[in-house]
DNA sequence: GATGAATGAGCATTCATTCAT
DNA sequence: CATGAATGAATGCTCATTCAT
């Protein structure tokens, strides 16, 4: 039984595994099916069990990606023992950015598939078994912080488009300006948006 | 010999024409070099004539798009007689913003294929022949402001991420807000973006 | 014991109803074995515990519908109390007629797989546990008729093509008349074929 | 120019040839598309350049030997000169008969794809350019005969449907006699129902 | 007996690109 | 310049069948 159970897992993993690499060498459209059961070393029909087509592994691909990047964020910045919430916003970008630096693929990867969309869903479920939700606990910290808020949501989206429209460039092409440089702009665009969203 | 020319224009205008027909309604992927020719009346060779291949003309098309749609900007703006930069900054966003949310289409096709490379390319070219280039314009208008800024083209990168980021979402899907729920947030955003980048 | 059998027999009649039930409405090579074990509840395996394959059911299922049905016309025309063999096939015929006109779905699959073997065999088989053979009484209707014919058999044959091979389009398409039109002119084609087929 | 006509037709035609040739000897089930590409010396796409599918080469297939088959049968009939229109009917089933017999495969490929829709379209188009439409013809017998009758169009459905049904098990399997066994008997039922339909 | 995960051969179909006319 | 017939590699997907549990 075990056994069985843990074949099974095997398989939908290595095939999880594997299109994330071609994905991020190849890119989506180069990379067939063919190309992912052939490395993963699995029948082709198998992929058909676990997975719809391609775009199927390829959404939850994106879901678990961002969910990990977000929970490790989550965890860091419990541990950094920050007070202002301006702070801790701060450090989750600065985190995620760091961390998408040291893995361009990822960050390849997330630039091309990305959506507001997506990213909710991701951000709105445990990063694992046992794990917190991200989006509850950055409503938490909103809640704690001395000064209030009038849209924490909108806010949040507004956040999160600027940061990662502005990073997938500076990152992966350092266009107009790396990254390094760019980030004091972006610190100071942060803050100004959550200056002017205080509602007190 | 101009009836001859204008044949081998009417074709490519054609062919151009239809492309961005079809790859607004269908999609890039969707659409196939035969759907194109066979639309615009042309054979298929003839479409290796005037484009590389399928991709080719879609950056030729955003291009093209982009660059009309920030030359009415332009043209706009300055009937409109503001004399603050920020005011200015807000009428064009809101300008564009308007164009786009009447054409879902353009909308739609822009959202999928901007970068900005692209962007960039299309802002440094005459929006048509005899037209003047929006970027210069754009910094001919910094220079003439009361203020003095550090880095406007770090900020210009700034405010159309931000803005581009976030009116796709609301726009297209109206999630999380609608277009017009959330103007006021990203006005106040970059209100707040240009404030933070004054030098003086 | 009596249970173990009983779930047996049950699996192997879900899964000779549930194929009925998707070759009438998808069509045979529209239906996938993964489809009847489905929706039968059943293992895969296990349908070629009791078949061995999708053609082996296929061809049980006319047997076992030819069979159930013309069992149920020859009880039928036994209590209609007719003297004539005339009448007694005219009736036989339009007892049948009327039953797949009733029962669209099997009137399709009949008319999609039925070839003369096949029908023989069902014919000469006993409609269900204790019931009588179709094809002998059928002879004895013969006998007992004053009128003698040479080749009942051929005859027989000749009349089952005929009605099959008319029906089925003017039931299923009304082509080129209406089952309802057509009937007056099948009632006279086989009493001129019975009248024929005299030998005395 | 006319060898780019000759180059183009050629092509048609030899996956017309050979399309015909494995569906009569494999079937159409266990025909794949590639073995007609492969056999007629093909490429793939060019199959889809001139038929839809498989089932389209199909339909015309039958369309077009359907036709050639009356086609014949219609000139011979004139040929032999015959007064009645009941010895024609007879001589052209009888035609038929013959030709199906000489010719197994076609006959298999007929029995298992003639309806009686695709064989009314075969029958109303002239057999070549310039051929004439057999069913014209034949309702041009019916006329010129000294009998009238009532329905000939459902008078030929009915003899149509009776030769094809009782035809292809006796000539193809001999069950449940042979064709020459059966003859007398197919000649004997359609006399019967010709004169059944009589109006005079 | 029963299960259902795994297989992988097999197939239809698409489409960018070429090149003889 | 323009054409459009021909190509054939590429690919997504299905499904009958097996077999370890």
């Amino acid at each position: 039984m075990g056994k069985l159970e843990d074949n099974k897992k095997r398989k939908k993993e290595a095939l999880f595994h594997t299109a994330f690499e071609l994905f991020t060498t190849k890119g989506i459209n180069k990379t067939a099916v063919s190309d992912i059961v052939d490395r993963a070393g699995v029948a082709k029909g198998t992929f058909y069990l676990y997975f719809k087509d391609k775009y199927d592994i390829r959404n939850k691909l994106i879901t678990h990606k961002a969910n990990e990047l977000f929970g490790m964020a989550s965890a860091s910045v419990e541990k950094a023992a920050l007070n202002d919430f301006e702070d801790k916003v701060i450090y989750i970008v600065d985190f995620i950015i760091d961390q998408l630096t040291k893995n361009p693929p990822l960050m390849n990867f997330i630039a091309k598939n990305l959506s507001w969309g997506v990213f909710k869903t991701a951000l709105s479920q445990p990063a694992d078994e046992g794990g917190s939700i991200f989006y509850d606990k950055f409503m938490e910290m909103i809640q704690n912080d001395s000064h209030h808020y009038d849209h924490p949501d909108i806010m949040l989206f507004t956040i999160v488009e600027l940061t990662s429209a502005t990073c997938f460039p500076t990152i992966l092409e350092a266009s107009p300006v790396t990254i390094g440089e760019f980030k004091p702009y972006l610190h100071r665009a942060i803050r100004a948006i959550l200056y002017a969203n205080r509602g007190d």
